[in-house]
DNA sequence: GCTCCGCATGTTTACGTAAACATCTGGTTC
DNA sequence: GAACCAGATGTTTACGTAAACATGCGGAGC
């Protein structure tokens, strides 16, 4: 464990990091010889490669991605900013964001907001331009965007999820409106007089565009619209809201704005003995793993987050390569309906 | 729109990206004094200030963090490995790293891997080392880390979460056999004769360590050790899993290994007519926010993921800032019961 | 045998930032 | 009033990489 002078390998401190100039040194060649080798260009005799490449080893070399950064001013990653992975659909969409970035050779950055006030959002978008990232993604909840209060900072590549604001920004979304119409429709086809529903948060685009659905298939089809209970995504809001519901008699059929929602009212009906489907029908949103394990086995709507996500690294690669600004459009993944135990025709 | 030689504002493409030096030739003064604005340094006069931030504002300068990260060695960004987002438990810990990471100043990459073999495994590892990241938490389920098969470069700061190489590495985790000692406890303490088990997967770490710790305490307390159930983590295999324990009269206590499995044994008991609490008691692992909306709300084990989150940045951070290499350790997080209504004394 | 060509390798330079050092100014002290 | 000092600003340099250009060597062609 002695170690003499000299340009002593490491093991001692001499340096915090191995770079190319000590490779070189090492294997007797210049650092271009070594750069060569190590993106794998052609015109280097196999004899020198083998040396350097045992060099490498020895030092146990790894590239500096900083510097290579620098070099080329692109970082190879993406720039996830979200309020929260809690919900199903972020951390799915993250998911595959994460993979399909992957497969492309990017990595993603993440860049959590914990309380989403105005003050934070815009702090994350400051630092979200010194970030070592070549575009990035927002997944908002809340349509801070939309208001125009919220900028991003201009020149950088930016891809929307669930937002308003396709007129200025490339937005990717679940097609919301259309997978609440087939919920409501379904109820509606298999005999139900209206639909009641629960709502998400006011605050979320994806929660009003699926409400606004729901009403207007109700006034197309020329049903009565009952008044929306208000929930916030949590089992306990659908809870609540299943308590009042199992108070009315004609309330046959109902929409949760999404499948934890669904279990809360699956719960509230089943203590107060309120029958699922024979009393009343219920219908989620999302399509989470478990709905299928409900009781009864939840009818829902199937997002494919996997898709969104694909499509979000899709728009952003766009984006890198033209080197354009940001192409505004709305791009929308459509939803399919899976019918389960939890809806029926209604009784008589 | 027509632009004249010179050296021209952005609007046309001369340059991908404002620099310090632009910035440095609108104010008129040395690109170094910019630097100092930008870094909030003392020893700039507040008209000299200004007129940087005025130049800066002007030309949407944002610092480049690939510049920054070659200056000072340091990327300000913790790597995250791991299979999947998917699991609750996974995307809650990720959550908790990234915030306190932004409250450390630290963004968080993923370096997602999709199917877990060992090529994969050692690829990410591979382009890991060239990532901008100043450390890793490895979040692996499998214990892939353990049979020394796969090695993590050396030299690259790490902590490993839910794993058995503390020998070797840095590792924070739940602290699975206490929360399994929990579980099984309460069921006995009820009066329960003895307690079945259904499984997580076999090449899950902490599922083994569940399923250890509900063996020791059976065998301790002097109870017959039923054969254990094989699961995966899904609903499914929970449900199967119920099939086959509602047939057996002396099965009075369930400890399923997650919530999800637990799910799935509700519903199996729920459709074979078998009572909860009242016939079986069921206890799950992990409390999923849905856990106390189930059928009957279910008595489970509490995981702080938050806490495992705030543990893992902090080992990585202390050993960025020590500097020196991995100093293994384990360092077990508790967790704590609650009891909601899924489990109760047994008949008789 | 000399030139020319092509291939393997070396040298120079720029990417954007910021520490370290250098300079310059105006005011203060004896 | 000369020397000095402090505070503001400018200049040089290094971080690690890789493109662009330069060199040098051996073989083919005449």
């Amino acid at each position: 464990m002695v170690e003499r002078g000299g340009s002593g390998v490491p093991g001692g401190r001499r340096k915090q990091r191995v770079s190319m100039a000590d490779v070189a040194k090492l294997a007797g060649v210049s650092s271009q010889t070594v750069s060569r080798v190590s993106n794998g260009h052609a015109g280097v005799i196999s004899s020198t490669r083998e040396q350097v490449l045992a060099a490498m080893r020895e030092l146990g070399y790894r590239p500096n991605s900083a510097a290579r950064a620098l070099r080329y001013g692109r970082f190879n990653t993406i720039g996830v900013i979200l309020f929260s992975l809690s919900s199903t659909g972020n951390s799915r969409t993250v998911e595959a964001i994460a993979t399909q970035a992957a497969a492309e050779g990017y990595a993603i950055t993440l860049i959590p907001i914990d309380v989403p006030t105005q003050d934070n959002v815009l702090g994350a978008f400051t630092r979200m331009g010194e970030l070592a990232v070549d575009a990035v993604i927002v997944i908002m909840e809340i349509h801070l965007l939309d208001t125009g209060t919220v900028q991003l900072p201009p020149g950088v590549h930016v891809v929307v999820v669930d937002s308003d604001a396709g007129d200025r920004y490339s937005v990717v979304d679940t097609d919301q409106a259309d997978g609440a119409r087939r919920a409501v429709r379904h109820l509606l086809d298999l005999g139900h007089r209206t639909v009641w529903h629960v709502t998400g948060p006011e605050t979320s685009f994806a929660g009003q565009r699926r409400t606004q659905a729901w009403r207007a298939v109700l006034e197309e089809a020329g049903c009565p619209v009952p008044p929306p209970l208000h929930g916030d995504w949590s089992s306990e809001s659908g809870y609540a809201a299943g308590q009042e519901l199992a108070r009315l008699p004609d309330c046959t059929a109902v929409f949760a704005s999404n499948d934890q929602m669904a279990l809360g009212l699956l719960r509230a009906f089943h203590e107060l003995g309120v029958r699922v489907p024979e009393d009343v029908s219920v219908v989620g949103f999302d399509d989470i793993p478990d709905a299928a394990f409900f009781v009864p086995p939840l009818t829902t709507v199937h997002q494919d987050f996997a898709e969104v996500g694909r499509r979000c690294v899709k728009g952003a690669l766009d984006q890198i390569r033209a080197r354009g600004g940001a192409r505004p459009g709305t791009d929308l993944v459509p939803t399919s309906l899976v019918v389960r135990r939890s809806t029926a025709p209604p009784r008589g």
